[in-house]
DNA sequence: ATAGACATGTAAGGGGTTACATGATTTA
DNA sequence: TAAATCATGTAACCCCTTACATGTCTAT
């Protein structure tokens, strides 16, 4: 699945190793984390299998870059794979696993906590928010194909939507643990 | 991480790796997956280390179960864990990695894959829902303590907000897939 | 009888993160 | 001159999933 995320990438625009790994870290952490690690080996192994090639493009600064584009195969095989129906998103969320034991401490501190989460969540929401603007702005001044657009819009949406709803979950967590100070367990 | 998860579950209450491992499935698969294969020399650990012990408790059906509580020292270094802020939530959602390639697929295809991914979260969601009510009776017939209820109320509400979420996504994407249709990117 | 649920574990293999290695160019 | 950015890669290690191994009991 990483393969196809680096080959998408790749498909919106013709891109280098050191590209895609900001590109990632930029738009496509919150979906799918990417690497130099990940990205450069993926890429050689595109070009052993005619998925991608590469042209060498002189740097302003720095070394010689090699600028990938995804081959008319490669755009197949991409296309295949994204028909399939996909596999149940998988998270790990620290915050969750703390949040298992909320209820065993002292409830100012647990509020304390969901405090600085919201913090967290609301600078990520302000991020997207200020990319989705960037993204527009790159479209009207035909900087990025529709189609491109179409897909970076797609996950940004959801980044801004799953950022949204983690603020909520804060404000809900820190009712539900103010509600149940008094909360009895025992019938009266 | 995967580990306090597995402390604060005996925390809740005393369990076997079997009662663990089903449980992980049930309620916490969508934060922080684990499987026989972890929790079991997880368990190990904890006992050797002093954060664990368990009982032999004859089974009802097939063998001997190994029930394990978490000793003080166990709860110590499981609440002094939970005070600590939390790292950034990781996902890797195929969905979007396949949504990054939508723009170059016909937009009734499109259509077609965002509709069975609504189906398979509006499912989720309503098991998500089935949960929370259980968990509910389960407080008010006193089976779990008012801290195993809170922390598990926390993450299901999680879960029952971020299924909803991404089904606001799957609406949001249909409409937008098929908005850009007439989408003029050249400048009139 | 045979499949499925109960129950506990081990082991191997694969994938992914992180750190390392190298070097040019610009900016403070 | 030191730090930061640009730029490409490799390698080791760790974690994690998956498959395997074993055995009982119940229901069909």
């Amino acid at each position: 699945m990483r393969d196809y995320a680096i080959l998408a990438a790749i498909a919106h625009e013709p891109r280098s190793g050191y590209d895609l790994a900001k590109w990632f870290d930029r738009v496509a952490s919150h979906f799918c984390p990417a690497g130099y690690g990940s990205v450069y080996p993926a890429l050689a192994r595109f070009e052993r299998d005619g998925l991608a090639v590469h042209e060498a493009v002189p740097s302003e600064r720095g070394p010689e870059r090699k600028v990938y584009s995804v081959t008319e195969k490669g755009k197949e095989v991409l296309l295949r794979w994204a028909r399939e129906p996909a596999a149940n998103p998988q998270t790990r969320d620290e915050q969750l696993v703390k949040a298992l034991s909320y209820g065993m401490l002292p409830s100012e501190e647990a509020l304390e906590l969901l405090e600085e989460a919201r913090g967290r969540h609301a600078e990520k929401l302000a991020y997207y928010e200020d990319l989705e603007r960037g993204l527009e702005a790159r479209l009207r001044e035909g900087k990025i194909s529709k189609e491109a657009y179409i897909g970076t819009l797609l996950v940004l949406r959801r980044g801004i939507g799953g950022e949204r709803c983690y603020l909520e979950w804060c404000e809900e967590a820190r009712a539900l643990v103010s509600s149940v100070e008094g909360l009895r367990v025992d019938a009266p």
